[in-house]
RNA sequence: GUCCCGGUAGCUCAGCAGGAUAGAGCAUCGGAUUCCUAAUCCGAAGGUCGUGGGUUCGAAUCCCGCCCGGGACACCA
């Protein structure tokens, strides 16, 4: 609707224009203020440049109305436009929304270390990332979700260090001195029983059997990893490993030679990241010839931009901002186009349980388990809390809110709105296809603007979209779903001389809500 | 010290490519059910938009300084 609207404005205005949506609704369904830039211009006050433009605009048939007030021009939709593209989106649910976007990206998220089960931290990435996947496939764009994994380096070799003190203490029964770094938590234990069952106990006998370990627990926890997901309806299209890239690092530092891009120093190999903006050059190998963790991250984007993708998202946690600067150095040096890609960063979520916040580090053994908290209060819940706040913003929330079953769950709220279309038609003795060709005239006011704000889900997706704040969706149904619900109470549907355009204006709001969550990845109820 | 995020109603946060009287949810108080699910709705109360300057016809929104809170600043991943 807003593209049409901005296709007509730019017939006779030649200039970018502001649309947007007039507080009050009285004023109009769009407005612009566009007067306001042109009276300089052209000399004018911007009252008679209003009333001039809206004249013009006057005319056109998709307009009921163009109004202007105090230099504003505001717009009302016609009753007959609004109910042709109803009617339409009633007949294609499918295609309501989507769109023909032409670009091919691929998005990375999650890529959490497989040295654990994933807490509330990771869930707040992945929610994110498989979202705007749905979203962005529904918008038309081509999307692959990756998923890197972190298996090679030291935190691998702790993880079987970890299990194996595990087994030690608490199998053989045998003292055991703890080094300062190793994982915490039930899950180590548990793996340490497995591997007893698997291996048998003779593999905490020996340190040397530690690789076997942890070569064992990664594997296991990746198919920790990939059932937590999918516990949250998450799927990924490609797993990338670290430790098969390994391999490629030759090849890609002597790209980076050729570049110039590196030199020598101190025995390591150091990345001019600093010619790129990076606060100082980094090493990526070391002295003893391993290469850091930099250069693995390296080799992976090497090899993702050889892929060719029209643009790269990751979605990062916000710990690793001051990682953006280096990596996208090394991606210049190998001739790519770092604009291409793009770090969303999700901050911290901080829980609070008993009002006291609390941190959550993996290696503490400390934090919440996502999955703990899907049993508690629902994958959907868990879905929509992490969507309606922006990603790069700090989220704080309580444990016990989230598992209140209630209107304070905005999704029980949004929900409900759509059951209540349900159980109408279910009273009404209708089905949703006996009301799509009844033509909504001469109804009131207010079933207008109801019928109107249903019809905003394309525009409010492709937004959030483009902006990457998924707080836009859910913020939408929200609305939609109190407007709904004030309409419900004040109207009687069933056997007034309305009964069949209520029907079909309550169908556009539903199907408004079931899209909506339907690319949040919730799926919509038809009954509660 | 440098960098990032934030500071808007009692709480959690929208709004921020400048624009019409600053919004929502929760919490508080008051009200609505002979009728399609009250898991709902209506109303009231509640704000120097951290602070001081600047730009502008117009600033919560843009620019600069300062204050406060959180986080990051590895040859760890």
């Amino acid at each position: 609707m807003r593209k049409k609207v901005l296709q007509i404005l730019a017939k006779h205005i030649d200039k970018p224009i502001v649309l947007e949506k007039p507080k009050d609704r009285s004023f109009g369904h769009y407005a612009t203020p566009i007067a306001f830039s042109l009276a300089k211009e052209l000399r004018k006050s911007p009252m008679i440049i209003a009333d001039e433009l809206a004249n013009i605009f006057k005319g056109e048939e998709i307009f009921e109305n163009v109004e202007a007030v105090k230099g504003y021009i505001n717009f009302k939709l016609s009753e007959n436009f609004l109910d042709e593209y109803a009617t339409w989106a009633l007949k294609n649910e499918e295609k309501f929304g989507a769109d023909f976007k032409d670009e091919n990206i691929l998005l990375e998220f999650v890529s959490a270390n497989p040295t654990g089960p994933l807490h509330i931290g990771h869930a707040r990435g992945a929610v994110i990332g498989d979202a705007l996947s749905r979203i962005g496939k529904h918008l038309g764009y081509t999307i692959t979700k990756e998923y890197y994994i972190n298996d090679a380096g030291n935190q691998i070799y702790l993880l079987g260090l970890s299990i194996y003190l595990a087994g030690r203490e608490k199998i053989l029964k045998l003292e055991t001195k703890w080094p300062q770094e190793y994982y915490r938590g039930e899950y180590i234990i548990e793996l340490a029983k497995e591997a007893a069952n698997y291996f048998g106990s003779e593999i905490f006998v020996d340190e040397a059997f530690i690789p076997k370990l942890s070569t064992w627990a990664k594997e296991k926890m990746m198919e920790l990893i990939k059932a937590d997901l999918k516990r949250v309806g998450i799927e990924f299209d490609t797993f990338i490993s670290e430790k098969e890239l390994q391999e490629k690092w030759p090849k890609v530092l002597e790209i980076l030679e050729k570049a110039g891009a590196v030199y020598h120093k101190d025995g390591k190999v150091w990345l001019k990241s600093t010619q790129f903006g990076d606060e100082k050059d980094r090493v990526v190998v070391r002295e003893d010839g391993r290469p850091t963790y930099l250069a693995g991250d390296i080799i992976y984007h090497y090899e993702k931009f050889k892929r060719g993708y029209d643009r790269y998202i990751n979605i990062w946690g916000a710990d690793h901002h001051g990682y953006i600067a280096r990596v996208k150095a090394a991606i210049r040096f190998l001739g790519y186009d770092a604009d291409k890609l793009e770090i969303i960063l999700a901050q911290m979520v901080s829980l609070l349980k008993g009002g006291e916040p609390y941190k959550m580090s993996k290696r503490a053994g400390n934090f919440i388990l996502m999955s703990d908290v899907v049993e508690d209060i629902g994958a959907d819940a868990l879905r929509f809390m992490f969507l309606s706040k922006k990603a790069d913003t700090h989220l704080e929330f309580d444990v016990d809110l989230l598992k209140k079953e209630d209107s304070s769950n905005p999704v029980y709220y949004i929900n409900y709105a759509h059951a209540r279309v349900n159980s109408i038609f279910e009273k009404a003795g209708k089905n949703f296809e006996d009301v799509y060709d009844v033509e909504l005239k001469d109804i009131k006011e207010d079933a207008k603007n109801l019928l109107f704000i249903s019809l905003l889900l394309p525009e409010v997706i492709e937004d959030a979209f483009e902006k990457r704040e998924l707080q836009k969706v859910t913020d939408y149904l929200k609305v939609l779903a109190s407007e709904f619900h004030r309409f419900y109470n004040e109207h009687k549907v069933i056997g007034s001389q309305e009964e069949d355009k209520l029907l079909k204006l309550f169908s556009v709001t539903a199907l408004s809500i079931r899209v909506g969550l339907r690319l949040l990845g919730i799926e919509a109820k038809k009954r509660m």
